[in-house]
RNA sequence: GGCCACGUAGCCAAGUGGCAAGGCAGAGGUCUGCAAAACCUCCAUCACCGGUUCGAAUCCGGUCGUGGCCUCCA
């Protein structure tokens, strides 16, 4: 498949270092709060950048994926985010991977292989600033800082597209600074009272933010992998630090390509945890289905920023129901009818998403494809097989297209009540909803259309829909 | 100020040289006792100006507007 890459600025043609393997690596989130939808948003375009490269009917044949995704558990906000709480910064950092773990399960986000945590990588990042200092290219000061030394990079900036010189201008020393030049950053951070620390050659202290997502990426991923993705705000300068830092180290090429997805906008402005302007995982849970996230997140290509307002997601909401409800159709043709043809949809998917990811198309395909499926159904063809392709489409995509269970959906005791109030006593659950539409069968025969009409509306009211069709009625929880 | 994207229907959004995908909303119709769903039909000269070309939303130049990065950020 063709990916866009921002180091050469161009879409190139994934090619796999060991044929048949690729190896992912994407900077997850620093866990010092809630997750946000554009931790979401990002997330599910990784997600779905995985499940089609292992996915078999991929132009390659589907490839053996390892991803890696980090937490970033050390760093400056935890720490002052723990002062304030009066909490340890990395039990406050574990309560929020959890809580993101949680929530990256109901969004459908398949666990990446690798989860790496800074805390818990501490050896594997000594010993690479100990390879770069022996290489020149970073160094101690007395004070028990480790520095990168920028200026013995011809190359540093070439991912984001600047130079030195350009960087420099705007920067200054910060007081108290012990850096050879304004533009070094650290590699490992000299203890300060309160924080927590590590032993190290260069004294008790703790990483510097970049080095450990290079340290993770080699150790799990090897000096030279595939596809590295993240935030376009990473660009700068957390990933052009990453590449610097771990060529410095190996000599070897880092990332062969990278990758970046849009921002998710509110209001029109970037949607950050220090802008205040977000729409946390959480709170968009309790409004959408996790569909309807995903397809609010997969309707614009990746790199297109994504503004998120609440119509945009009811929208998607509406979307994922159509999708759904072709997905549900009974299939009615009698034995020997032709089939709704599947495979023009399929292969339109398929080159969507081989053209760098475009799941704005791919969706446009799905659509396609539950049209053909429901108007085969009402000309009688087989549906079958294309509602097998049109599940296996949502499955690359992330999508459920499952309604709920009637038990998540509708309490119990409203059913019961509303079974009660029509005179059906025998049973509960679906049984009380399959006696309630005998029920109204029983009095739209005897052309009582009032009772008919009030228990679809009674049961409108609790969260299940009526749909009369030619072979009766059928009822599903609304979507 | 520097670097980089983007500006397509009421809204979201694909398309990067050859009659403008898809979704939501809206209008009309079919089906239905009525609904709902579904199906059918309709709904855009692609920010503006100039240029290249037989032909431009797509390429080039300019104008205006929006966003991102340059400091922590998915």
């Amino acid at each position: 498949m063709r990916l866009s890459d921002t180091m050469s600025g161009q879409t190139i043609e994934l090619e796999p270092l060991r044929p048949g393997h690729v190896g992912v690596y994407v900077c997850g989130v620093t866990p010092y709060s809630a997750s946000h939808i554009g931790h979401a948003m990002s997330a599910i375009v990784y997600d779905v950048l995985v499940r089609y490269l292992r996915w078999p009917s991929n132009r390659a044949g589907g490839y053996e994926v390892r991803y890696v995704s980090n937490y970033t558990d050390v760093d400056d906000k935890l720490i002052d985010r723990g002062a304030e709480l009066g909490v340890d910064p990395l039990v406050l950092a574990n309560q929020n991977i959890e809580q993101w773990e949680r929530e990256q399960e109901a969004l459908g986000l398949l666990p990446p292989d690798v989860r790496p945590r800074v805390s818990t990588e501490i050896p594997a990042i000594i010993a690479l600033i100990e390879q770069i200092i022996a290489n020149g290219h970073a160094y101690a000061t007395p004070a028990g800082n480790v520095y990168f030394r920028v200026q013995s990079k011809a190359d540093y900036g070439k991912l984001s597209g600047r130079t030195i010189d350009q960087l420099r201008s705007g920067t200054r020393f910060e007081p108290g600074e012990d850096k050879e030049f304004a533009l070094d950053f650290a590699l490992w951070k000299a203890m300060k009272p309160g924080e927590p620390h590590w032993s190290s050659p260069w004294g008790e202290g703790r990483p510097g933010w970049h080095i450990e997502c290079s340290a993770m990426s080699q150790r799990y991923l090897g000096d030279t992998f595939d596809i590295h993705g993240g935030g376009v705000d990473l660009v700068f300068p957390h990933h052009e630090n990453e590449v610097a830092q771990s060529e410095a180290a190996t000599g070897k090429p880092f990332a062969r390509l990278w990758v970046h997805n849009g921002m998710v906008l509110r209001d029109g402005e970037k949607m950050s945890k220090s802008l205040g302007n977000f729409v946390t995982v959480e709170d968009a849970l309790e409004r959408w289905s996790p569909d309807a996230i995903r397809v609010f997140a997969l309707s614009s290509q990746y790199r297109t920023p994504n503004n998120l307002t609440n119509e945009a997601l009811d929208a998607a909401g509406r979307a994922v129901d159509r999708l759904a409800t072709a997905l549900e159709a009974k299939n009615t043709a009698e034995r020997g009818a032709p089939s709704v043809d599947a495979s023009e949809a399929r292969a339109r998917f398929i080159d969507a998403l081989e053209d760098d990811l475009n799941t704005a198309q791919a969706l446009a395909a799905m659509f396609d494809l539950a049209r053909a499926i429901n108007r085969g159904r009402d000309e009688g063809l087989d549906i079958g097989a294309a509602q097998h392709v049109l599940y296996e489409l949502a499955w690359v995509l992330g999508l459920r297209l499952e309604r709920e269970s009637l038990a998540q959906a509708v309490d119990e005791a409203a059913l019961a009540e509303v079974a009660a109030r029509f005179g059906v006593t025998a049973g509960a659950g679906a049984e009380a909803v399959e006696g309630l539409l005998t029920r109204r069968a029983e009095a739209r025969a005897a052309r009582d259309f009032a009772t008919g009409d009030a228990i679809r509306a009674a049961l409108d009211r609790i969260g299940i829909e009526i749909k009369d069709t030619p072979q009766g009625a059928e009822w599903s929880v609304r979507g």
